[in-house]
DNA sequence: ATATAAGCGAGACGGTACGTCTTGTCTTGTC
DNA sequence: GACAAGACAAGACGTACCGTCTCGCTTATAT
């Protein structure tokens, strides 16, 4: 019954080599610098093994994003109760992470792939708010009584992250208060 | 007294002409396939008159959209004395515009100059938002009493915008209702 | 054992069309007006093919010429047992060359090329008649008793071949009766 | 009568600057790096004033060299009594001087810069040897008997500095007794 | 066992665009 | 009107990558 593939199966060792040395060079030299000629040589690869699974430059980013390899781990919004002190910890974390270069040319390279790829653009929101975690947050906040419970969770989660994206793009990170004047214009008693 | 310059000033019709093949090109092709070299044919210029005033592609790019010549003008939003209504109409209205494929190019070929250009970055803010519409009819509702007097007009119009830019990005746009919601989320009564 | 190279062969079809598109060109413009982008446009290739072989324009023109398709194949020296007939009525051929404008092209580039490249420089005289052809009939001479044993054939073969340049160089080919004075002044008695 | 010339006259200060430059600029880079424009940014000097009075680089060169702004001045031929010795002096001279890099680039420059304009071509060969200063010194020898009355001083001169350049050409300059081997086979007893 | 396929590293290939350099012409204001 | 300065259209330079295409291996079924 089933047909069964002949030749050499992928080699997981070049997909791991390759998707490292994509996040490396990423980090290294942003999105725009990244070029499918320096993976496969860091990685040690041939460009035809990474023609053959990703069509894109910016559907490889997308795999690494997916896999967790661009974005420092440490960005997670924590639940410890006091739903506005929370919120305005992410949002400073994130304008701190953006006062550095290193932080404001990983947050615009990944606006960058984004840009050329939709699936990014998706993956970027989810992963840097959307659903995951300040949906999740707001609506542990309703739970908590600390929201009315018709509160638009989504649509200010995702007013939180666009207003964070702006700030990332325009240069205009960093003032001290934004982040609170931020946090309290959109969940506001 | 006067520093006085010598030889043959800057020809107006080159720049003219730059400004104006750029800006075709841009709306043609989008961001990423706007090449120096195919303004320059555009144009009829050679490649070294954009070099000489301008260092990147990124800053001719920022010069058109400061002079007005890559957002389509009806973008305005108005002042019809309804602030909902107002601010639901001109977000569906990009809302619109983003679903075309032309206009999701559009916008997300301005965020991709954005990401390689502080300064479009800023400016992208201000034209499609910021400072300049958003935030002046806001200023407008606060005087007609229709939001409360210590309203954070500039941290609401940024949410907005930011919000509206994280759609086209990710490829959200055009759900009916979106638009209402969006702005309920942010300027409830 | 065997040093093994991997990836694609040199194209043997490209070398070819460079060499035959360099010849065209030289032979049609001169060694001053050829140009790297337009033996590539010619051969229909890439520039890069081009310099990954080639390092400069003047090791091409070398190669063409040590393959013989820069230089008319009649110039040949003839034996017919008569030296100084023989000699005069070479001489005579190259200045006859030289008279027209194609001819006098022809010479100039290539010593332009010399100039440019030793190895051409030599090839050149090699070819022209160094070595080759004038010090192989001078021997011939000399065994034929037309000329004295100990005759200097390799220095006066330079200083023909030499004559002839120089004649070439300062436009005053084509004086009846020049060779054969040029021939007797190296080759009497 | 006269129709008088209105406005300035042609500057002697910018044409001496130009010379200079471009000898000093030939000496240094050789011909085929010499640029107009570096050219006039070393003479301090508008490109226009280069053109309005020179229509090609070869012809400024031209000038330098009839000038004698390009040749060191050292490479008279002497007339000692002695014409063998004077000639194998003066060709071991131009030998020694082929042997440096310097050397070797300023002479294959000249043929360079002759391949471009007859005009070089012609003074460069009455400059080096030609009629100056070899056929002068061959006159000479037949004045004194040691030439026979008959003998092809043209001819000769032209044989002995056309060899000189094909070694200058081949880069075969230098072996010692060449210059010997050389002048014996023209000027033979 | 022996075909038959596919994956792989390497790298040549036809192209496109880069950013720089130079050409020869032109346009200023100064002398 | 010559001059220094310098903008301009044109186009070649040599480099960097693109995405495709051979090569000669090295695995894996499938016969």
């Amino acid at each position: 019954m089933s047909e069964q593939r002949r030749g050499a199966p992928r080699s997981e060792a070049a997909r791991q080599a390759i998707l490292a040395a994509t996040a490396q060079l990423f980090a290294e030299r942003g999105y725009e610098q990244l070029t499918i000629e320096g993976i496969a040589a860091e990685a040690g690869v041939g460009k035809q093994t990474i023609y053959r699974w990703w069509p894109t430059k910016s559907a490889l980013v997308a795999e690494c994003l997916l896999e967790g390899r661009l974005l420092p781990g440490q960005l997670t919004l924590p639940d410890t109760g006091d739903l506005r002190g929370d919120l305005v910890g992410w949002v400073e974390q994130i304008f701190a992470l953006m006062d550095e270069p290193t932080g404001r040319g990983l947050v615009t390279s990944l606006v960058a792939a984004a840009t050329a790829n939709v699936e990014i653009g998706a993956r970027l929101r989810d992963s840097l708010g959307g659903a995951e975690s300040v949906t999740t947050r707001l609506t542990a906040g309703v739970a908590a009584g600390q929201l009315p419970a018709d509160a638009p969770v989504v649509e200010l989660s995702e007013a939180l992250v666009g207003a964070v994206l702006l700030k990332a793009l325009s240069g205009r990170a960093g003032q001290p208060g934004d982040a609170a004047r931020l946090v309290d214009a959109l969940v506001r008693a």
